[in-house]
DNA sequence: CGTTAGATTTCCT
DNA sequence: GGAAATCTAACGT
């Protein structure tokens, strides 16, 4: 089943949604602030782009969850690089995740990405995921996200300020409701109110 | 429609 | 060595 909004964004050329690249001064700001900040934004990857509408934040101290609670490693290195690069990591195995590095250069802090709208190369992201069933699964889950827009590893440290992954302001601001809940799949620190949901209101 | 188990490999202890 | 920032299919309701 498809959204009405899922929709109406469809028929719209896509260049017409897209607002200018998100700067570096948004990135460097506090983990919570620019996770809720991501809210309605347009995640670009080449000719695919969806309206972030899941985020949750990960702090640099007292975070057991984050992975920077392990300090700086070959794998966490870019959290505590320049704000406004992306951090892919493997979940479990198998599905790759995108963050988005925040805080100053030297402290920890980012956003993890999970879910989106997909308003752009809709029939390309049906093709990169053909389990899924509905259009709301191609990129209802900070796995399946990645798998639509072919986002991997291999866009670890990638400048999300300039090149074919960005994140964009939305030129015509759709309504949203807000939603605050603790993060989904971890075990310490799990009950902090950092997991942040924009619904899109029809 | 809701719940559950299994897949699969990287990373840190 | 074991836990892990998840997804999917399969099952039961």
């Amino acid at each position: 089943m498809r959204s009405g909004a899922a929709c109406c964004f469809r028929r719209r050329r896509a260049k017409d949604l897209f607002g200018d690249i998100l700067p570096r001064s948004f990135y460097n700001r506090d983990a919570v602030t620019v996770a809720r900040s991501l809210l309605g934004k347009i995640l670009v990857h080449e000719t695919c782009a969806g309206i972030i509408t899941e985020v949750e934040a990960y702090l640099g101290e007292g975070d057991l969850a984050a992975h920077t609670t392990a300090g700086i490693t070959d794998r966490t290195r870019v959290i505590f690089g320049a704000p406004g690069h992306a951090y892919v990591y493997l979940s479990y195995g198998m599905h790759e995740c995108l963050n988005v590095v925040a805080e100053a250069e030297g402290q920890a802090g980012c956003a993890l990405i999970r879910a989106l709208v997909p308003v752009a190369g809709v029939d390309l992201m049906r093709t990169r995921r053909p389990a899924s069933k509905t259009d709301r699964d191609l990129t209802s889950g900070p796995g399946k996200l990645t798998q639509a827009l072919g986002i991997n590893r291999s866009h670890y440290g990638a400048d999300l300020t300039q090149g074919p992954l960005t994140i964009r302001n939305q030129r015509n601001e759709a309504n949203f409701t807000f939603e605050v809940t603790p993060r989904i799949g971890i075990t310490k620190s799990a009950d902090l109110p950092l997991r942040f949901i924009a619904r899109i209101v029809p």
